[in-house]
DNA sequence: CTGAAAGCGCTAACAT
DNA sequence: ATGTTAGCGCTTTCAG
């Protein structure tokens, strides 16, 4: 009987329709909210999901964001609409109260952003352990001079922004060190008009941990069109190991975040957290750096 | 009585679910399918689908690929599993066959591959005009040997390799120029290894059209660490316009294909045919060239 | 103008 | 083992 049914579904190319199952039970998809489709970081992150949530059976549907400006709360309301049964969530930048919100109607799992609590699950690279990587490599280069790019802090605790700048912090205090912090935003203009207005000071340092790869990308664009050689007049650092920064000329020195595999990790979670409610579980993936050619002892 | 229930809805949160609401009409909701996250080019055709759509009113979601191999196909079954009310597809390399059937199950419209029929619209970039403005552009700087490098051509017709090709070709014979075509995969590491092959060549090309950016990319990177100055001993060029094309000290020449009109043109395209099925209409987009700094005349 | 009912495609709980 | 049925939340049609 099962066999005449099968035999029966591949002959006329049945599929069950999504909706209607969703209305007795499952969708047996998730939804990824917010993709930002001009970061290929987080591309890597949702290609990690995609793949591990397809090898358990789940399809994703993800819903975009580039430079609109479609809010994060419409986004993840749309994956609920849907019925979808469960949420991935990639920094987002809500409020604390909607995240909250958003965990109770629907299972969720957080990527990059530091949670607590029981509402959902998070996985997020450890930011501040990653500043401190470059910070440590700079100081073991020589340098001493070391000063730090970082993003406009917004109130919202635990996003990427908050811990690199407190973890470029501590580690200068741990190795007796001045910090040096210059604010602006993580784009590659911004990058850009950060760096020339660091060549007009009187004092130089001589590194600079632009705090994520698009800044440091302005960095270097200002650098090489106004002469300064890197790294032998500074030295610059990025965070996200974006493929550009492997590229040639570029060789970004970078913090890898292994954003694969913490899009698998968070995807492992959501299913269990379907399968079974429970207490909320919070990883953070220790990153790596990788040394390139833009960071060298000091001249 | 109208205005009692909008109080209610507001009041209570109520959100219509679209799973049930598909059951008897429509879902509000275009697929786009196969979108590729490592590459920043679909992302910028994706978010100009999301633009369009959110002015008219639709949501967007869509089913990605990256590394994995999960099928075109699938992504698009599943966009219909969900009874979407449209799908968009990029550059979809299924059999002609195969993008009938999706047509004709579901309002469709093709992005980046040059269509024709009833079945579904399209809006593709003028890859051959592309190809020529390359041409033109290093002839212009007095270039005689230009190489290209060419995907390999899948049986599949309309995928922009194949017309980039043609384009290459036919422009060097209006120009009385012998062709020089080069054949490898367009991904970074290929064109790294097509460049070490070309300068191995007794007689080498002044210049060289990598088809794509990443390959060119490729290219650039073989070309620096062998010290072969770009573009003093040899031109450079790509098409795509990739974001990274434009930094320093990249300055690839390149071929932008306005990506984010083409998104929005197809959302155009795709809510008028969701509204009534009409004739097949089918777009090519002109591509300019990017002139950077990759591109020099021969010394 | 408001109310009631049928039915979309599925799953789960029942009856045979 | 197989067959039948209720009901999920909506839209459309028909009745009052």
């Amino acid at each position: 009987m099962r066999e005449r049914v099968q035999q029966a579904v591949s002959e006329l190319g049945y599929r069950p329709f999504v909706g209607a199952r969703a209305m007795r039970g499952a969708t047996y998809t998730v939804g990824v909210s917010s993709l930002d489709t001009r970061n290929l970081f987080f591309g890597l992150i949702a290609d990690g999901v995609q793949q591990a949530m397809e090898r358990a059976g789940y399809g994703v549907l993800a819903t975009l964001v580039g430079a609109g400006e479609g809010s994060q709360l419409e986004s993840a309301e749309s994956v609920i609409d849907h019925r979808m049964d469960g949420l991935i969530l990639i920094t987002p930048r809500m409020s604390r109260r909607s995240l909250d919100a958003f965990a109770h109607k629907i299972p969720t799992v957080v990527i990059g952003r530091h949670g607590s609590g029981d509402a959902y699950d998070s996985v997020a690279s450890d930011d501040a352990a990653g500043a401190r990587l470059v910070v440590d490599h700079l100081v073991g280069l020589g340098h001493r001079h070391i000063a730090y790019y970082s993003q406009r802090v917004s109130r919202t605790a635990g996003l990427p922004e908050e811990l690199r700048e407190s973890g470029y912090r501590s580690a200068m205090a741990d190795h007796g060190l001045q910090p040096d912090v210059v604010v602006g935003d993580w784009t590659q203009e911004a990058g850009r008009a950060a760096a020339t207005a660091l060549l007009e000071r009187p004092c130089r340092p001589t590194a600079i941990h632009a705090g994520a790869d698009i800044a440091a990308f302005g960095f270097l664009g200002t650098f090489w069109d106004r002469g300064v050689r890197v790294p032998d007049e500074i030295s610059v650092a990025g965070c996200d190991n974006t493929p550009v920064a492997a590229m040639t000329p570029i060789g970004l020195t970078s913090v890898d975040q292994r954003g694969h595999a913490m899009g698998e990790q968070a995807a492992q979670l959501l299913i269990e957290r379907i399968r079974r409610p429970r207490a909320g579980r919070h990883f953070l993936v220790p990153p790596r750096l990788i040394a390139r050619t833009s960071t060298a002892a000091p001249r």
